[in-house]
DNA sequence: TCTTATTTGTTCGTATGTATT
DNA sequence: GAATACATACGAACAAATAAG
C-alpha cells in the first residue's frame, strides 16, 4: 500500500531522462536535447528542466558544459581491488607501473599519472595517523591519475622524512615496486594495511581536478601501512568521484 | 595562481551555514533560522537560501521538514569494521546480538533491528552472485536497522533455499552467532568473504526507509560468503546513507 | 474541530551573465 | 558579432505540512 508519491515535475523529467539513458535512447557521450528543447517537449519551464538535469549530474549520469550542452557520461565504473594491489608480484609486474595502471588497462582505457613530490610539515590529522608530533617533516607525494585523459583519482601519500629523505622515496620515480618496495629495503617493510572508505563533499581542489559537478560527492580512502612492530610508516589519502568507483575487498575468516 | 572562483550566492550562503555548524553557532539537532529569515539576513531571495540549504541536506549536514524548519543533523558517523564482524567470537559475544549492535552501542546509541524473512525466486543479479539459475528459490532476510530510533541501514540477505529451508536460517531469530554459525553447522562453513563498496542514488524504497533527502546518496555493500570448495552461499546486500558511514578494512600483506 | 500563521517545496515569468559555436 | 546553451537570481504565487489558538 505504498502511497503513490506525487513526484515533482523536475523529478518526473529526471526519471524520464534516466530511463532514456538506461534504454539507450541517449547513448554514452552523446548530447542530450538542449534545456530549451526539453522544456518545450515536456511543456515546462526551462528552469524545471535545469533542476532535473542537475540531479542527473549529481548522480554522475551526465555532465553539462556551458554553451555546448549536456552530455551522457562516458567513463564506466572503475573497480579497485584493495588486496591484490599490495602483492609484491602485482606491484613489480613488468609492463604495468602499478595496480592503478593494470586496473585501467583492463578496462581498455589508457592510464596516466602525474607525480609531484615535496617535503613539508605534517598537518594535524596526518601527523596523528602517522603517530608523529604535529608539524613533523613528511615527504608528500601527490599523484593525479587519469583514464584516457579523464581525471579519475587524486592521491596524496605521506611518509615520515626521517625514513624517506634522501632516498628514491623522495624522487618522482620511486623505482620498481614503488615506495613500498623501497621502504622494505630500508628496513620498514609493511606487513599490515588498514583502509577506511567514506563519502563526503569534495574540497575545492578536488572539485577542480576531478572536474566534479556541484553536488557530486567524493569517496575518500585513508590507507595506512604498518610495520611488524606496529609503526604506521605510510599514509595514503585518496579522493575519487564517488559514483565512478567500486572498492573491492576479500579476506579469509576463522 | 588559482583563479578566485566567483562562487554563486547560494554557494556563499551554503558555505556560511556550513561554517556556522562547524563553529557551533548552530548546534546538532537545533533549528536553523527559517529560509525567510536567512533570506532577509543575507539580503537575497528565499529561493536562493533554499538552494543553499538543499546543498547542506545533500551533504547530510541538515534535514528539512515542511512546516517545521531545517535542523542540523544529529547522528554521527558510524564506522563499520568489516573484518572483526566475522570473528566467531564477536558474533557470539554475550550481550551483543551482532556486530551492528556492538558498533552502535560503542557510540552511546541504542541499536534496534527489525527482521522479516520470506522465500522467493532470486532476481537475476542475486542468482548470478550465488551461482544459481535465475528464479531459483532463495531465503530472503530483510533487516531494517536503527540507531536510537533513526534508520541507518537496510540490509537484505539471500541464502539458497536448498541450504536453509526448514532450518533456523529461515526463522526471524537465527540463534547465537547468526546465520553464519547455522550454515557452518549445516556443513556450509564460510571461509572467505568478498565485499564491494559503491555509491549510487537510492531506490524509492531505500529513500523512504532511510528518510533520505533528495540528492542524498547511499553506499551499497555487496557481501558474499564462500565455502572452502568455492561456492557462494550467502549474499548480503546493504544500503546505508553514504555520508553517515565509514567502512574499515584491515589485512596482512606478504 | 476549525482557523490562521508559519515554514518549506515547487513552479512560472522574467532577466542577466558567461561560455561556446 | 550573432546565435546557442547553460548558470544564476529575483518576484510572485500556490501547495503542503505543521503548530498554535
Amino acid at each position: 500500500m505504498t502511497v503513490e508519491e506525487p513526484a515533482s515535475l523536475a523529478d518526473q523529467i529526471a526519471a524520464a531522462l534516466r530511463d532514456g539513458i538506461r534504454r539507450g535512447q541517449y547513448l554514452p557521450g552523446s548530447r542530450l536535447p538542449s534545456e530549451d528543447e526539453l522544456a518545450e517537449q515536456y511543456g515546462v519551464d526551462r528552469r524545471t528542466v535545469n533542476t532535473a538535469v542537475r540531479a542527473l549530474r549529481a548522480e554522475g549520469l551526465a555532465r553539462s558544459e556551458r554553451g555546448r550542452g549536456t552530455f551522457v557520461a562516458e567513463v564506466p565504473v572503475i573497480t579497485r581491488h584493495a588486496m591484490t594491489r599490495y602483492d609484491r608480484e602485482a606491484r613489480e609486474r613488468a609492463g604495468s607501473r602499478g595496480a592503478f595502471d593494470g586496473e585501467i588497462r583492463a578496462m581498455g582505457l589508457e592510464p596516466h599519472t602525474d607525480v609531484t613530490v615535496s617535503t613539508g610539515p605534517a598537518a594535524e590529522d596526518v601527523a596523528a595517523a602517522l603517530h608523529m608530533p604535529p608539524g613533523a617533516e613528511v615527504i608528500i607525494r601527490e599523484r593525479r591519475m587519469y583514464a584516457s585523459g579523464v581525471p579519475v583519482q587524486f592521491a596524496t601519500s605521506y611518509i615520515p622524512a626521517e625514513i624517506g629523505a634522501g632516498t628514491q622515496i623522495a624522487e618522482v620515480d620511486s623505482g620498481p615496486g614503488g615506495i613500498i618496495s623501497r621502504m622494505a629495503e630500508l628496513g620498514y617493510a609493511q606487513v599490515r594495511i588498514t583502509e577506511t572508505v567514506s563519502t563526503r563533499a569534495p574540497t575545492a581542489q578536488e572539485r577542480a581536478f576531478l572536474q566534479l559537478d556541484k553536488g557530486q560527492a567524493v569517496s575518500e580512502i585513508w590507507h595506512i601501512g604498518w610495520t611488524a612492530d606496529g609503526r604506521p610508516v605510510e599514509l595514503m589519502r585518496s579522493a575519487v568521484p564517488a559514483w565512478q568507483w567500486r572498492f573491492s575487498y576479500e579476506w579469509a575468516i576463522d
